[in-house]
DNA sequence: TCAAAAGTGTTCTTATTACACCCATGG
DNA sequence: CCATGGGTGTAATAAGAACACTTTTGA
């Protein structure tokens, strides 16, 4: 048999479950959908890739298009090829996901979506597909990354409080930290910059406000250090 | 432009990292190609992905036919697709690693392969497509895993010393353990079993040989235990 | 009797846990 | 003046690191 009739009737498509955090909440980025198969659902927003479009760069633009950003935290994270996954053919799905400040920017449906919508992660609908799989799996690594790497800084504002990051952490790891320990433990990597402001019109004391000192992150990963929450 | 045009004329592969270890020394196993393009190369195993065939039933079609070997410790690592990866058309690669107890069996070239070997992992030779990226890539997952999971065993025969496994370790991790350390800590986790028995005709003292005990491993992942090396 | 790897404990240092009260602000 | 969340230290326990000699075997 033909090598290209055997095997050139399949496509790849790329789906990102793009995290956001927002009043205490972690929240995921559906779209309704506005094209077939499912049209008229809640779904991880995806496309096919394009011929000539690298793999990343796939990712990248659908998150562009659907939210304004780039240079965003973004990663790959699995596979998901199962033969009968999609119904209108065999299309194997690389999902990916990204974390965003919210408060960053405003949502723009895409042509693919009727409506961009943020999902608290308590509360999701049921998803098309195996996106609900796919969510799951996202939720899970970002359990484990946000344990060794300092992504939770991508969830936040660039300044916060330390009370702000202990509550992402214990939103996403569903976990209770303990305030002191949590906080020695993280000055003590000193990869915090006190901007010497605080909050304001708060109806309790003011918190101090740090920012995240990615540059020196970078440095200490040259020399061997190892972050770890 | 009608979808099926512009999409339909790309495939996806596997390609499997696949880890074994002898002698003191990790290897990975490579076939010399006998199909185009890099024909009369060694590369890693690979090979496209049938249309009614699941990703994952790919992956351990392609060791099947190399070693005769199934239920082998196997999982997805990275999936590559840059644009021009691949210099007869549009083909991603979603890669696999497998760890086999060399031991165990013995190699069957399958059709894309003239011939299958081991090769030391610290001198391999120069591999087409983005293979050493793969293979790069592989051993650094597999640097982490083997810190978190206790997936080392799966390159060892049922049966070993302690100095087999602290071996193994430090030829994955290519650092230097501390043998009583490295003991102590091994040993209090409680999932080594030990068999009674001794190595035979060793040229000095015999070393005790154990077994890993899956079963209490499973037993204490149940109850939240976190493996960590 | 020699060479080669197995096996074994203690001390020191560092990290982790548990835990409760006063402070600053807005309403 | 009350409610709300911010901010702080110490003591006890557990984990990690450093380190050297004796044992058993085959050649």
């Amino acid at each position: 048999m033909d090598i290209h009739k055997q095997f050139f009737k399949s496509a790849f498509s790329v789906d990102s479950v793009i995290f956001g955090y927002d009043q205490g909440d972690l929240k995921v980025l559906l779209i309704y959908r506005g094209a077939k198969p499912y049209i008229g659902t809640w779904a991880l927003p995806g496309d096919l890739v394009k011929l000539d479009e690298d793999l990343d760069d796939s990712a990248r633009r659908i998150l562009f298009d659907l939210t304004g950003l780039s240079n965003v935290f973004m990663d790959q994270i699995h596979t998901f090829g199962k033969v009968d996954r999609h119904p209108l053919g065999r299309v194997i799905t690389v999902a990916y996901f990204s974390l965003v400040k919210i408060i960053d920017y405003k949502l723009n449906p895409s042509s693919w979506a009727k409506e961009a919508k943020w999902h608290s992660i308590i509360n999701t609908p049921n998803l098309p597909f195996d996106h609900t799989e796919i969510l799951n799996y996202a939720k899970n690594k970002l359990k484990e990354r946000v344990r060794h790497q300092p992504i939770g800084f991508e969830l936040l504002p660039k300044e916060f409080t330390l009370s702000d990051i202990q509550n992402l952490y214990e939103s996403v790891l569903e976990i209770n930290l303990d305030k002191r320990n949590f906080r020695k433990k993280l000055l003590a990597m000193s990869l915090l910059i006190d901007t010497g402001y605080f909050q304001i019109s708060v109806a309790h004391r003011p918190a101090r406000l740090y920012r995240f000192d990615k540059k020196k992150y970078k440095s200490l990963i040259q020399q061997g250090f190892s972050f770890e929450l």
